[in-house]
RNA sequence: CGGGGCGUGGCGCAGCUCGGUAGCGCGCCUGCUUUGGGAGCAGGAGGUCCCCGGUUCGAAUCCGGGCGCCCCGACCA
């Protein structure tokens, strides 16, 4: 037996295991280029379930796909004030092409809100246009100064969501609507629920008029800005001439929306789930569900129990179960099992002659409840029947957990003082609710002493029974909002 | 952008203080034996020591300059 080759504990260093982690499952790799990576297969897999699910939500609320360029005129980019102001920091330019000097630069799209409303201007003349609800995948670029694997990459692949709208009402429902796609995709499929709610002004979207987020809790009580859903209100429309019709024959700017999340998810699924083992995949979004590993002593054994093994497999696959079988011959069952529990695959079956024998399988989840049995022989019938329901309840309990940490993981009390957020904070403390007067000089000064954000201003499910009545900059509150330290 | 660290076979590192034939572990290839929690033995392949310049008979090692990456902080999906 070789030495133990593990990560890092969480405990020990969290960041560190993070990225242990992403490097040794595979999700990814560091590419040649500065603060950008390269999607590995398995951490590909993982996103493109995930945009499976979105897609098909954003689908059935009416919206279609579209795709727009990469790049855009500066000259865009500056029209919208806020907007320029947020993003100019962090600009990649071409300023060449074709061997000349471009006459105008382009940017690399930062986020596309400019070339997209400068294209629906051209598109919409009535009402009978509106309203717009077009989505594209695609990646952008933000160029960072500080960057991590899948949480913060000078480029990443996302969805942004750009719709068009004749009433203010009906824009913003629009972006609750999406708000809550967000949080029922992160709640039904990665099994990672956030807290959702309104941005701070201090906080909102460059350009926005309000920005509504989900904010997940990590492991470590670090806040992840999950996805996020922005009214624009007509700031857009007015730069970019989006004017239409109305029924009374009035020229109106329209309203739009914009909506994203991005490859960030994938980070966000990892420290959520994971643990000292490695990744732990939410079956619905693992790229390989079950993993069937045939055992074997003998070269003949070798192939009777790989045939049935693909037999098993087959089964599953009939049942629409997400199956591989490592059928290696150069590596032990051991090392297979490590292999596959590090990028976190949420069952395996194994196969061996003593099994055969009893017309038996070890069926074994990468994550039980506490005191239930790691692993478990049953009749071969019986697993391939019962593994679509252990995966379910395998999801379920994902979720189950997590939300558990999430609550455990919330402070709610009066928070008298920025000084008293911090140590709520350092004492442990993932999301604290407090009161907050809309001061934003008192946002401001918590920030800097606590160094930590005012995440939402959290939608009504998620307020405390009582209502926090000071404001932690002093004085009264007037609502209540939630702060954590994020990422 | 400030602070720190690191650049040596694919990966992780030692060697550098005190200059003298480039080493270890893992991985990889071949063969045999293995396979129910990271297999063993034997043989083998693989390196412009980040780059440029300087000192020296001689530089991975000393000096100067540059580049890159990672980590920590401030700003950000």
């Amino acid at each position: 037996m070789a030495k133990k080759k593990g990560l890092t504990p969480r405990s020990e260093d969290f960041s560190a295991w993070y990225n242990e982690v992403v490097l040794q499952a595979e999700l990814a790799d560091y590419s040649p280029v500065r603060g950008s990576m390269v999607i590995r297969p398995w951490g590909y897999g993982l996103w493109e379930n995930m945009q499976r699910a979105l897609d098909d939500m954003f689908k059935a609320t009416g919206h279609s796909n579209a795709y727009f360029p990469l790049l855009i005129p500066m000259s865009f980019i500056e029209r919208e004030k806020e907007h320029v102001k947020g993003f100019r920091p962090e600009l990649a330019v071409v300023t060449h092409a074709g061997g000349k000097e471009l006459e105008e630069p382009y940017v690399v799209r930062p986020t596309s809100e400019t070339i997209i409303y400068a294209m629906y201007a051209k598109w919409v003349q009535s009402y009978r246009d509106l309203p717009l609800l077009l989505n594209q995948w695609g990646n952008v670029m933000r160029w960072e100064l500080r960057t991590r694997l899948f949480l913060r990459t000078a480029e990443f692949l996302w969805q942004e969501g750009h719709t068009a709208h004749a009433s203010e009402d009906e824009a913003e429902a629009e972006s609750r609507l999406i708000l809550g796609i967000y949080r029922r995709f992160m709640e039904e499929w990665m099994a990672m629920p956030p807290v959702t709610g309104l941005k701070t002004e201090a906080e909102k979207f460059a350009g926005a008029v309000r920005s509504y987020a989900c904010e997940a809790l990590m492991q470590d009580r670090k806040a992840l800005q999950a996805a996020t859903s922005h009214m624009l209100g007509q700031n857009f429309a007015k730069q970019f001439g989006l004017t239409f019709q109305s029924e009374e024959g009035r020229e109106e700017y329209a309203w739009n929306t914009s909506w994203g999340a991005s490859t960030r998810l994938v980070g966000g699924l990892v420290m959520t789930h994971g643990d000292d083992a490695g990744v732990v995949a939410p079956p619905k979004l693992a790229p390989t569900q079950v993993v069937v590993v045939p055992i074997a002593r003998s070269d003949e054994q070798a192939v009777s129990v790989t045939e049935r093994a693909r037999r098993i497999a087959e089964e599953l696959t009939n049942s629409g179960v997400r199956v591989a079988v490592d059928d290696r011959r150069h590596l032990s069952p051991g090392a297979k099992f490590f292999e596959w529990e590090r990028k976190g695959v949420p069952m395996r079956v194994e196969i061996g002659p003593r099994d055969m024998e009893r017309g038996e399988v070890v069926v074994a989840s990468r994550v039980v409840a506490a005191g239930a049995p790691r692993k478990e022989a049953m009749a071969e019938a019986d697993a391939v029947a019962g593994i679509g329901p252990r995966l379910d309840d395998l999801q379920e309990h994902l979720r189950a957990v997590a939300l558990a940490r999430r609550e455990e993981g919330s402070v709610r009390q009066e928070v008298g003082s920025p000084e008293e957020l911090a140590e709520l904070l350092d004492g442990g403390a993932g999301f604290v609710y407090s009161g907050w007067s809309g001061d934003p000089a008192a946002e401001a000064r918590a920030k800097e002493v606590a160094k930590a954000s005012i995440r939402v201003i959290p939608d009504e499910e998620f307020r405390s029974e009582t209502p926090p009545a000071q404001c932690l900059g002093g004085g009264k509150a007037r609502m209540e909002v939630v702060w954590a330290r994020a990422y």
